[in-house]
DNA sequence: AACACCCCCTGTCGGC
DNA sequence: TGCCGACAGGGGGTGT
């Protein structure tokens, strides 16, 4: 369930029984997942405190005492689930298949997070202290859509002269950094702007942001906060229905709703279902130009 | 540099 | 009922 908002909400669903915490031990059931699990994992973790966990794109970051930090992500089916312990009585994630159960972390006060993944497209990595920024996953990331670098004049410098696809621009990590093909495809919607334009539509022939930039602005904040705000979305996960699902899939106006009608106000066009780098856009060409 | 493909992996769903 | 292809929230790697 990962692009921005539901790491987000992972992040903050983890925090109270992660965050400065200590990881008694680590149980590590395989070798890898999308990469290798870092060597001696178990043992390179075992007894560090947790001094912070935050999020940067798609990635959850614990900050370890000592000076190390456990990058995480999510692939396109990790999740975390939290047990035992007076918050795991109550907080759960998706649960799924214990066979692809694949990490459990072991806290200090007895509770234990699980990390589930069955297409283990997902990877846990170490970087020793200080090389974190240098570290050629974290090096060529985008600003944070919801941080103060993100803002039309940015996203205008960046798209000058780039002749891909407004979608493709946009799921580029070395742009943006947290959009995935859900928050994209209604970013575009709400902002009124078709997914085929070229991203060089962003910016005018001197590189300052077009009209179209400006609205695409806040359509992305706006659309990303209130999807952080319902928990993020939940995709065919709905047997677990539990408070720890998110429910922004419900506010989808263009996502997954091809052949549907636009939920825009006052507009009659159908929801488009397209290919664009290889996935799905969905779209209305009536409303979006 | 920028872009177009292909791939990793498992599960699910619709059509025949 | 069973089989088979298409597709699913991500992103690294390669070749042009």
């Amino acid at each position: 369930m990962p692009e921005l908002p539901e790491v987000e909400t992972v992040l903050r669903g983890l925090a109270p029984v992660m965050a400065g915490r200590a990881i008694e031990w680590l149980e590590c059931r395989r070798h890898d997942l999308r990469f290798p699990f870092p060597e001696n994992f178990a043992a390179r973790v075992r007894g560090r405190r947790i001094v912070t966990l935050g999020r940067r794109a798609k990635y959850l970051v614990a900050d370890l005492d000592g000076g190390d930090t456990l990058l995480m992500h999510l692939g396109m089916s990790g999740r975390f689930t939290i047990s035992g312990g007076e918050i795991g009585s109550y907080v759960h994630s998706t649960g799924g298949d214990p066979k692809h159960d694949h990490v459990v972390f072991h806290m200090e006060d007895g509770t234990s997070v699980t990390y589930n993944d069955p297409r283990r497209f997902g990877f846990m990595l170490l970087i020793p202290g200080a090389m974190f920024d240098e570290h050629p996953l974290m090096r060529g990331l985008g600003v944070e859509p919801l941080g103060n670098g993100f803002h039309a004049g940015y996203l205008a410098a960046r798209a000058t002269g780039r002749k891909a696809d407004l979608k493709a621009f946009l799921l580029d990590q070395r742009i943006v950094a947290g959009l995935g093909n859900i928050y994209v495809s209604e970013a575009l919607h709400r902002a009124g702007i078709s997914p085929h334009r070229v991203a060089a539509c962003l910016a005018t022939a001197k590189g300052h942001p077009t009209e179209r930039c400006e609205r695409l602005i806040p359509a992305i904040r706006t659309v990303l906060e209130a999807a952080i705000e319902a928990g993020g979305s939940t995709l065919r996960d709905y047997k677990q229905a539990d408070g720890a699902l998110g429910y922004f899939q419900h506010q989808f106006l263009v996502y997954d709703r091809a052949g549907e009608p636009c939920l825009r106000d006052g507009c009659k066009g159908i929801v488009r279902r397209t290919i664009q780098a290889g996935r799905s856009t969905f779209h209305c060409p009536s409303c979006q130009r």
